[in-house]
DNA sequence: GCATCTCGTCCGCTCGGGTTC
DNA sequence: GGAACCCGAGCGGACGAGATG
């Protein structure tokens, strides 16, 4: 256990081989101007000596990482949780190692977070920003060293930007719940969560007047005091909706599959069957949604084109010193249709 | 959008400043030898420049980086989620960040992740290993330089390990499940998780033994395949358990909460119903459990709890260079009645 | 003598011009 | 005239001994 601060340099495996510094480095690095032979004593001193190439200093001396950074508030949402995963092995695909830090939706935090990776860190990140004006400052500032590409968009922001058309999935989603015969449709959602909320409830809103659904109601849940507390706020909320009997909801669009579940199982707490008495439905697809009995009904970007996107366009910049334009690119969701909203019958459809 | 390579370095900033370079460190680090005067000055040309110290000059230098490194084998199981949430969270509250990398189960890469990290990118690593002799070795060989926190522990491991008593939660779901009336309990796992499997496999028969069980049976799910295969794989042996009326178990114990849902879900498909025909038990307590409607009956350590010992044991070994003895916590699990083990209520009962 | 600041070195590695056979 | 290799100069900052008032 004796941390021995073994410092084994390039220097040593240099004298230790008998060449100098320099050819060591080659050695590692490119493949030109060196000997097979004298690269193979190389690597076999260098493996004897358990010599560690230093990062710091190679990121020092060349200037770039091969890494890539992923910021991210949490990786509790199972929908952040399969992005990450899937951005990690896009990155390695192309060579590039990922550096995964989190904000916890503090925009002090994701500060801290940016400026530390743009400081020699890694060479390009993929955000999923906090939602605040703060935020796009900071975002637009770092973007200026290194390129940056957003999950989420907003108008002032100057980086590349990849996301679903949530707008879309919200009106697959109130067409398929009007067509299962909803009137009432309500959509309970998360306060903070500013700029994906606002789309979503636009949404909610044009897709609800587009069918002449007159019934509208928005219900903001809580999230800031935790889940117990948040859960505690749903069942609140869904015992008053359904207070009255008449004034009732037959569909709740839940902002994303969590809050879903989330209300499903107040809804049985309050002795609400789904989708006998209301149907719901929730928003990402994650992967549980279609284990979690009751099965759920939602829609999703696929993660794996999100994360292909955003490599995609994050290598070119990295690769083209020319400043191309800023590019936004818009992801169709899928419907995924499952017995939360399926009444006929209680085979999963969709998978 | 030009990227600007702004190298803006503390020489920059000290001659704006009028000072020298010396003097812009120290106004950035420690509080000594300078006027307040001074480092505010420092600090407005700093920020009017849009200077940031470059973490690889700065590691270099200093052969510390502040920041942990936190290995896992991917985020997508909600328990490593939020294990990983919370070490940030610790890690943070004691003046480290966090550098978190993925490595899939893949050994080749961990020991790429291991390497990198290890040569100057971070101070110390909590890991959840790879599950292969070859881990252990790169383990230890790293661990020799920095210190290292397995959340896996082995015999051959010679790093600090930090784990739940897995056989304890697996003995106490099995008793659970005795006393709900089970006869007969499968248990159905996930081959290649070798270590974990292990453990929880032989707690599954020693407390079938000890409760006069008679009947024990152990299930290999495939999941190399992916998810969608998983699924099959488990419909297909769910199937194949029930298919003699007379030999059918009646609790099922999966390996994890995840694993526990699909099972469900495939029970479901085979029209058996749960927790009428069979109990249904997990093991892990992750958050969806609890409204994954049927809500799930599961075991699990605090992943807090976790995330603390590992984050002590670390700073511990950073801030004292005595070489004292490794140490092995072992932290007991908590055990989580819901209704997928209820035939009395369906008032979920725990939390 | 003391608070404050400067300067030279080094951290470990990369890079490119120069050298050797 | 190459192929193979050496060497010196940084990369951006930290640090400690010495300078300045």
């Amino acid at each position: 256990m004796a941390r021995k601060a073994s410092k084994v340099t390039i220097y040593d495996i240099a004298s230790a081989a008998g060449v100098s510094r320099g050819t060591v480095s080659r050695a590692f690095n490119g493949n030109t101007d060196i000997n097979s032979e004298t690269r193979q004593r190389i690597f076999d001193t260098a493996k004897r000596l358990h010599y560690v190439p230093n990062m710091n200093a190679r990121g020092l001396a060349k200037g770039t990482t091969e890494c890539i950074g992923v910021i991210m508030p949490d990786v509790l949402n199972p929908y952040i949780s399969e992005l990450v995963g899937v951005i990690e092995k896009s990155a390695r695909a192309v060579g590039f190692s990922t550096h995964i830090a989190l904000t916890h939706n503090d925009a002090e935090l994701q500060q801290k977070l940016l400026l530390r990776m743009a400081s020699g860190q890694v060479d390009g990140i993929i955000i999923t920003p906090c939602e605040s004006d703060e935020s796009v400052r900071q975002i637009n500032m770092i973007n200026a060293k290194i390129p940056i590409v957003s999950l989420k968009f907003r108008e002032k922001l100057e980086c590349d930007t990849v996301m679903g058309a949530d707008s879309d999935g919200i009106r697959m989603i109130m067409e398929h719940l009007h067509s299962a015969g909803a009137k009432k449709v309500a959509f309970l959602t998360i306060s903070g969560q500013d700029w994906t909320h606002l789309e979503r409830h636009e949404a909610y809103l044009s897709t609800a007047k587009k069918l002449g659904l007159d019934y509208t109601k928005t219900e903001s849940i809580d999230y800031s005091e935790g889940w117990e507390e948040m859960e505690k706020d749903v069942i609140r909320i869904v015992a008053s909706l359904f207070k009255r009997k008449d004034n009732a909801p037959d569909a709740i669009l839940a902002y994303d599959d969590i809050l879903a579940l989330v209300v499903i199982n107040a809804l049985r707490h309050s002795g609400i069957k789904v989708p006998d008495d209301v149907l719901v439905a929730g928003f990402d697809n994650i992967r549980l949604a279609s284990v979690a009995n009751m099965t759920l009904t939602s829609a999703s970007v696929e993660s794996s084109d999100i994360a292909r996107f955003a490599i995609d366009i994050l290598t070119q910049r990295l690769n083209s010193s020319s400043s191309s334009k800023v590019r936004h690119v818009r992801i169709s969701p899928r419907l995924y249709v499952r017995d939360s909203t399926s009444r006929e019958t209680l085979k999963g459809k969709g998978k």
